[in-house]
DNA sequence: TTAAATAGGACTAATTTGGTCCAAATTGCC
DNA sequence: GGCAATTTGGACCAAATTAGTCCTATTTAA
């Protein structure tokens, strides 16, 4: 199955979450944990992923915790997938010079090259507010728009 | 990383391989396995599933072997990575009946049906012709005009 | 009848992923 | 200053998935 990984899954489970809560203040691992019942030593571990990449800001120390670094408008689904995955691309071949060792294979990278942009364009084109519950029915015409090719 | 699966793409390097040889005649996994260095074992493998899936159609006995079950124009990247790993869909959630534990997720949902539509509408618009070295330059106008969605 | 193929499926090894845990560093508060 | 609540960093193991091989049966042309 081409899918994301579960840890990705969190990932994306863990910043909505924290998207859609109050940002005036920080949010504790153990509070997401509750929140979303990832148990919380996975939660940490994508909060120091997640906060790691720039992704969060974090405050150390008694009453710290964590927050968006900005706003989630300006967040992609995109940003999320390539902080627990890396680089967006369905194939080895397109993201570093190509070796492969089947000369057959080479004539199919530029087909692939247009795959993995057109992927990673849609998922680039997701904000993380727009994963939220705040806006339903709003923000997905603009992906439609965008982004159907004939649906 | 968010990559099909290394058989998935041997069944693609395969695929572009056959549709790239005369159609008038049938070819061994010998001799597939010979053209493209994939080990003998792994390839008859491929073509096993491949012709299971009717992407390939088979001839046994002596003199024998696979050929394209119908036109490479007709086959398309879509139909070669399901064969392998089943329907395209980024998330769980998005294939079946959602039976997320985490409340948050499924506001989540809608969002990733769209992306997963997307994703899959690539993939279904690149024939296996447009994979094979036989036109340079041609077939891809198609794929940037209906699914670049502004690179 | 024989040789050359595919078909089906069992099996193992290798790799990746998921998940847990511990010790260290930082910070606010009493 | 000391304590408690946090994040940080990294090591580690278990579980799941994937890759790859092999064996036997079946089919077919010559």
């Amino acid at each position: 199955m081409m899918r994301i990984n579960k840890l990705t899954d969190y990932g994306i489970v863990v910043m909505t979450r924290i998207a859609d809560m109050d940002q005036n203040r920080v949010r504790t691992a153990r509070e997401i944990s509750e929140d979303t019942r990832i148990p919380l030593p996975t939660v940490t571990r994508l909060l120091k992923t997640l906060s790691g990449n720039g992704l969060l800001d974090s405050q150390r120390g008694s009453q710290g915790g964590y927050s968006l670094s900005r706003s989630s408008d300006d967040i992609s689904v995109a940003d999320i997938i390539e902080t627990f995955e890396g680089p967006i691309a369905l194939t080895e071949c397109s993201t570093n010079a190509c070796e492969c060792s089947y000369e057959t294979k080479c004539s199919v990278e530029e087909p692939w090259q247009k795959i993995n942009d057109t992927v990673k364009n849609a998922l680039e084109g997701i904000s993380l507010n727009e994963m939220t519950g705040k806006n339903q029915n709003e923000g997905l015409l603009n992906l439609s728009m965008n982004y159907s090719g004939g649906m």
